[in-house]
Formats: structure tokens, sequence, C-alpha cells
DNA sequence: AGAATAGTGTCTGTCAGACACTATAGA
DNA sequence: TCTATAGTGTCTGACAGACACTATTCT
């Protein structure tokens, strides 16, 4: 009887941490994934996570951070919860609950640790339907997505996909990719003037045409908000 | 050494659900609160919710609003997920994770079963620092309601506070305590037009001067979005 | 010079804010 | 009639989109 009857089953689901970390790399969209070396879903690609260890993580933002740092070498500029999955099917072995972080990167930062490593690759959003994909890990990418592109509408959070020195050619160019569609330079000019979040580096790139004028972030600044979306 | 190492002390955290379910009633915003009846934090206001009862809910929406029905007898209009807490401090037993919703429903359908409970009540956000709160539910009910407010500026959301049948004037009094401003009538007017998520009843309504229009939500219809805020 | 990208000037379009004005109810 | 609330008409202001124009670099 006491191996059917388990109490922690009743009250307490799986509970794992999993983490949609994007960038922008070659003008795409890109998540990390990661072969799975372990049931269920061995050989599928899936998000990096996994359980909380309360010894060593104060909340599930440090289990997040954690586990990236283990497949990256990195944490990431920009961290936040998405969601919270639960259910019967989505893990074989159990009710389970996942909660869903997204995070955002420069890709230099990691690249060249990942270069290394066969089983953790930057998956290019477009070849995530022909990817063997564990869990409902597909379905959470798509939201991770839709609500970055969403964020991208009214915030200046795409900076945190670029490096620390970036041009507003860059940052238009990530701007575009995130929220499928072209911007007006002239519209994002205005939004990094009304931030306030940025200065620029006595310093210019050559980018084909005229030298472009090179940013970086202030120190310890807040993402701004706008009152308006892009129009969509 | 078995009863010093737990295996489920390491990968299952003491997990939760609480709702935190806002209603407009006086013209103020409410918030439902719990007396609580057991430890820890016996005696203290706490926000409905418990323990995922695998065998009954089908995912952590499903907990929320059981818990929601059991101290209120309604399935509230508007259920999304916040966030979720975790840490070791904020539950005395051990390290906790709480998944928090937050929900809106019209304070008719709850008010008349609630006056015969003495332990659950609608409370007065205005008259919170003054309760004796549970665990960190007072900051948790900070955050909804931020989330709330913001989501009063560029959405339709605050009409599930009201009842079925509803005037211009009450959704734009049920706003305006939302986001605590004034918004002009007549950019409400605009994006109940722009919005067509409402139809008008052969119905108008004594309100101290003209009779209103009565209005509905249509059948089935998806929140609106607007591409601007109001001004904050 | 010509191509390419950076950056500016300025007009238009959309929608929120403001507010005067009309409409209709009760006292 | 007076007051209160409902509802309309229309002007202003803020800001995104559009796009022409200038500036600067390389070939």
């Amino acid at each position: 009887m006491k191996s059917t009857y388990d109490i922690n089953q009743f009250n307490n689901p799986l509970f794992t941490v999993d983490s949609v970390l994007f960038t922008i790399k070659d003008d795409r969209l890109m998540v990390l994934m990661v072969k799975r070396a372990n049931e269920p879903f061995l050989g599928r690609w899936g998000l990096p996570g996994g359980f909380v260890d309360s010894n060593i993580d104060d909340n599930t933002d440090m289990t997040a951070l954690r586990k990236l740092k283990e497949k990256t070498n990195i944490t990431p500029a920009y961290l936040e919860q998405l969601q919270v999955n639960s259910g019967h099917n989505r893990d074989p072995r159990a009710f389970s609950v996942t909660v869903i972080y997204y995070a955002l990167t420069a890709h230099q930062l990691v690249s060249s640790y990942l270069e290394t490593i066969e089983d953790v690759q930057w998956i290019d959003l477009h070849q995530l339907n022909s990817l063997p994909v564990a869990f409902d890990h597909k379905d959470i990418i798509a939201a991770a997505r839709k609500r970055l592109q969403q964020k991208a509408l009214y915030s200046m959070t795409p900076v945190y996909c670029l490096d620390e020195l970036f041009t507003i050619g860059q940052l238009k160019s990530v701007i575009e990719i995130i929220i499928g569609k072209t911007i007006q330079r002239k519209s994002l000019i205005r939004r990094i003037e009304a931030s306030n979040m940025f200065e620029t580096v006595d310093k210019k790139i050559k980018s084909g045409g005229r030298l472009a004028q090179v940013y970086k972030l202030k120190d310890n600044v807040e993402i701004a908000h706008f009152e308006r979306n892009f129009s969509n």
C-alpha cells in the first residue's frame, strides 16, 4: 500500500524550471536548446532547465540562471518569468509543473563557448518545426516569442540581444527581426532620445557607408517603456 | 541519516496556488481575503489558495478556480497567471513556491454569498496596511494591482469587474478606480466602438440624469487591446 | 562619380485629451 | 426651471509612419 499511495504525489507535483534564451545571430532569432542526455525524451532537444536545488538556489530565478550558466557559461543580460505550465500529460512520469523564464543575451558572449559543445546549440526558430523537441517545449518557445515580440513593440528590451557596444542600425535590425516588420529609423531615434538609457561612445564603426556612431547603455538603467506600440 | 537527507526536500519544494480576486464595490478596489484557519499565520488574513490536488485538477488554473469556487461559490469571469514567488523565507515551514493568479468578478455575484461567512471578506485595498496579512501576500496584492492597472490602460479587461449588464458610466468608473485617474468619456466611447466587443441592450437605466444605454458583452468575445495607453 | 549606410527635417495620420454643446431624465 | 448625467462634435497635442534630403565613407 505504501508504494501505491504516496503523500508527496498528492501535494508535490514534479517541479522544474526551464528557460527560453533568445539571441539574434546572422539576422535570425535563435533559441538555446540542449540535446537531452536523460529519459524522458532522451536524444530530443529541450530547453535548458532542471530541478530547483534549495540548498543552492534562493528562489526559482536563481535556478534559471544557474542552469543557463551551466550550459552557456554566462548570465543573461535580461531574465523574466514567462508563465507556468502544468498538467498530467506534459511529462510522462507524473503531474508536472514548470516555471518558464525567457532571457536575452548577445550571441557573441556565448557562441565561442558553444563551439566546443555538441549537445548545446543555437536553434533558428525557422528550423524548429523540423526538429525533434521534448515535452511541450515547442509551444513554450512560441509563447515566449510572442511575449518578446509584444514587448519589443513598446519597450527597449531588445537591446539586451546586443553586445555592450552597438549602433542604431544594429538595434533597428534586432527590433525588426523580433517584431517581424520594418520600423522607421527616425521612430527608433526618437525613442532612443526619449528613453535616456543610452550614451554615445567616442568611437565609430564602419558599416558599408558612412561610419556609424557607437552607443552603450548607461550604468544601472531601467528599461524604458513607451505609451504607444510600433504599429503592427 | 535517512531523516536528515530527504530526496523530496531536494526536488520538490512546498507548492501552492494562490489567487488575487479583485472586484469594484462602493467605488473601491477590493480583494478577496480569507482568515486563516491553520498554521502558519493562523488568524491572519491571506489569499484564497492551497495545494494542487492532482486527482482533481488538470492543471494549476483548475486549482485556482477550484479554490476560488470554494470561497465564493462562483467562477471568476477573468483569470490570468500573475507570477511565481519562491524562496526559503516566505513560508516558515520550508522552501516554498506559489503560482499566483489574479482574477476579476462582479461583486454582485459574490457578495450575497459572503454575507453568511465570517472568515471570507472583501478587503478594501486602502485598508490593507492596517490588516494582519499572512506570508508575502501584501506584496503579491501590490504586484497584482500594478499589473491590473497596466492592463487597464491598453485593454478592455476591466469590464470583467462588472455584472452582465452595464452602462458606459459604470465602465468608465471602474477603469478610473483601477488606473487611479480620470479618463475622458469620449475616449472610452471611441474604444468601445473600435473594440467591437459590446452590443446594446433594449433597456435604459436611471442614473440621476438622462437614462443611460445598457450594454452587454457579445458572446465569446476576445478582450480588445489597443496600441496606445490611456495617458498616465 | 556612384553606391551604400548614417543621420536630419518635416509633413501626414491616428488616437487620446479637452471641452463646449445638445439631450433627457427627476426634483 | 434647475441640476445631473448621457451622449456628440470638433479642436489640440503627442507621437509613429513616410519620405525627401544631407552627410560621410568606400570603391
